[in-house]
DNA sequence: CTGTGCATGTAATCCGTTACATGATTTA
DNA sequence: TAAATCATGTAACGGATTACATGCACAG
């Protein structure tokens, strides 16, 4: 009861759920694969929480197999929720960056420093940016909903890996304008 | 013992402490005002990491007020540790979006609803552009070195959200031309 | 003298991570 | 028959949020 509403690999699993039954072993790869950076779960996670939704009644074994294996299955009650959340639950916006905490310190080093930080996080971002290239050749470009929305999602990070790099060359060049005019007083 | 590395409470704490001794009320309230958007911190989080932070020798009472006020500073050691993290320890990329969770999931919607949750993005993202736009108006350009990094962290937000909005913005036509490919079969 | 703000703390609960623990089944 | 994989679970710990609880000091 009170099975709180904002928590969300609740729905992750719910949503992964939808496209067929599946084990917490089955999951757990989905997990891995498919929403490893956007919503990553650990077994000893995943194994509660299916815990947690059978007794909810969102889902149900509907098969059990060798190994002590038990297919889980979605319910009516756990696909009306799942829609619920995403159509009427406003999605929470991220509240902690950790890249941008250190950016409010920044000034406890030297110029020097500063620079060196801003640039890797352009060199970092670059990286991504050319993995997640590689990855979009990859990914055959009508293969059923999830290749639709996927790749939503992978063009997302593109702009966002764009976007971090552009931002960070241009911060480390601030911090040496910055040291500049500060030199020349 | 082992207070561990990759925890930026204790280093937003020690950021904060450089810019001077403070109370864990003060400090509350530099959480609110400065680093609200970057990293939350509750009250009763903040006084339970005050009492760590002292008991590790990277901060003292430096004085005592009334009502049992207890004046922080930060000291030589914690002053190395906020380096060492800012300098040495590379940044925990962010690894949850429970706004892109939504979107590998948005096929269980039916196409207009799905189009619904990407233009609230963008209507969000813009809004919040224009809140950042305000802000960015009344920032001091030059006072301290807070204002040189703090404009750091904005700029990113300001970027931040002008790509948020026009990803929405083409994932939400990119939605609209899938539907009508499959109106056409 | 009353309300507002200053000021600190504790308890309960939940989410997430790491590590521990165990065992069955298939495949080479 | 040994190794890899399938498969599930528990325990310990720490971080984050919410709620509870208390009381002093100052301004009007």
């Amino acid at each position: 009861m009170n099975y709180d509403d904002v928590v969300s690999l609740k729905h992750a699993t719910l949503g992964l759920l939808t496209y067929g039954p599946a084990s917490g072993y089955d999951l757990l790869q989905k997990f891995r694969d498919s929403l490893a950076n956007v919503w990553p779960a650990t077994q000893s996670q995943l194994y509660g929480e299916l815990g947690k939704l059978a007794d909810a009644g969102l889902v149900t074994v509907a098969a059990e197999g060798p190994r002590g294996r038990k297919e889980y299955a979605i319910t009516p009650e756990g696909s009306a929720e799942l829609r619920h959340w995403l159509g009427e639950v406003p999605p929470a916006p991220n509240r902690r960056s950790e890249m941008l905490l250190r950016v409010f310190f920044l000034g406890m080093l030297t110029p020097e420093q500063a620079q060196d930080y801003l640039n890797d996080r352009a060199t970092v971002a670059a990286e991504l940016q050319g993995e997640l290239r590689e990855l979009a050749k990859t990914v055959d470009p009508d293969s059923g909903p999830l290749a639709v929305y996927g790749r939503l999602a992978l063009e997302w990070a593109l702009r966002f890996s764009a976007m971090q790099q552009e931002w960070a060359t241009w911060a480390a060049e601030e911090v040496r304008r910055a040291q500049d005019g500060a030199a020349a007083d």
